[in-house]
DNA sequence: GGCTTACTTTACCGATCGGTCAAGTAGGCC
DNA sequence: GGCCTACTTGACCGATCGGTAAAGTAAGCC
């Protein structure tokens, strides 16, 4: 039943790629064809509208990142140690991101949320999926740390929002600073925010 | 010398209302004209182009938010008590525009960085200058609060850096998930990463 | 081999974008 | 009263916006 084509994936990463490092509005529907080397009658051929491109990008681009993630989130791993390699990830990818594009990017969802939350609902509903995923792996990773007494909180969705909100403002300091050392208070802060108590490499 | 205006500062309030409710992108210099009743060739005799009259805003508007701060964050006033009017003025803000739009706008130079640090460098430098008055009067406050021993941090300035990057993620997760109750996080985090002792009235 | 279906190609649409321009008008100053 | 200057007016610009349509082509299925 017809041929096939390669063109949705690279409409995929090509969006998620100019949008991420520009904005949504900073990048034409023909400025995605171009990178992606695909003419602008098939992307009518895959995608309704260019914001459903872009909500199907995001969601790409979260499952291609996941088993990454669950491996970084393991529960074999003891919790604070995930949060220590996760707060050193953030840090290693925005500082790769800096290098090959001169900008420190910050984090496509949140862009996302951030341009079009009073604009988009289907951008905006999927920035909040988005999110929820992120908290459900911090959720967890904070209530096993304070199973095992290494963390205190009260509630443990509570202090996810708290040490998620730390990490996106953070975030966003350095994309406006263009500075991804920002980032290196991100540790001392979790370590705060979750009262640990003798982190393995202690920071502040 | 010729006659006299307030087309101009019609135009800056038109465009600080649009664009922080809407985006940068999302709102037209034709939209700012018509909301201001103002002829497009009156704007750009103010104004040499779009983004300039978006960094003029966004001074104007700081201008007219001063005197307010200088009050919330008098030196008379103690610092913890300083810090949780600022909360709580931070959630009736937001709750008050969302009450008053039907949205959670979050912080306005906040989404202009967000938007535009990758592809406007005046509006990025705009928005940095903005972030660092803000921690200005973090950090003098911090300060405060050591010296009297309320709080207990190592650098003022990487703290106010840790309080204000809260402030930023929950303005986000509150603009995303539309809702300001997020805010009420702020005073429970805030009192974490300075290791307040004994809040006035406390929250974790 | 022929039919169906999937995808590509390209030309095109009306609307809107940021910005320009030249002519006109009114207020302050001498 | 006249002149200079600040400001207004509204028509206009080429480029680009997101999106459409119709014809063409190639691969899988029978």
């Amino acid at each position: 039943m017809g041929r096939h084509s390669d063109a949705r994936e690279k409409l995929l990463e090509a969006a998620l790629d100019l949008i991420w490092t520009s904005s949504y509005g900073g990048v034409s529907v023909d400025d995605i064809c171009e990178r992606a080397g695909v003419n602008k009658g098939s992307f009518y051929h895959f995608f309704p509208s260019k914001s459903d491109l872009a909500v199907a990008a995001y969601e790409a681009h979260w499952q291609s990142a996941q088993p990454d993630l669950d491996r970084l989130f393991s529960s074999a791993t003891d919790p604070i140690e995930r949060l220590q390699r996760w707060c050193t990830r953030l840090h290693e990818t925005q500082h790769q991101k800096f290098l090959t594009y001169g900008y420190v990017v910050g984090c496509p969802y949140a862009n996302a949320g951030s341009e079009l939350a009073t604009q988009d609902p289907k951008i905006r509903a999927k920035a909040q999926e988005m999110m929820d995923r992120w908290l459900d792996y911090l959720e967890a990773t904070i209530r096993d740390a304070q199973l095992q007494g290494s963390a205190e909180v009260d509630q443990p969705r509570a202090a996810a929002t708290q040490v998620y909100s730390c990490v996106l403002g953070l975030l966003l300091q350095a994309k406006i600073q263009n500075d991804p050392a920002v980032l290196l208070e991100l540790e001392s802060a979790v370590n705060r925010l979750l009262r640990i108590r003798a982190p393995l490499h202690p920071v502040s």
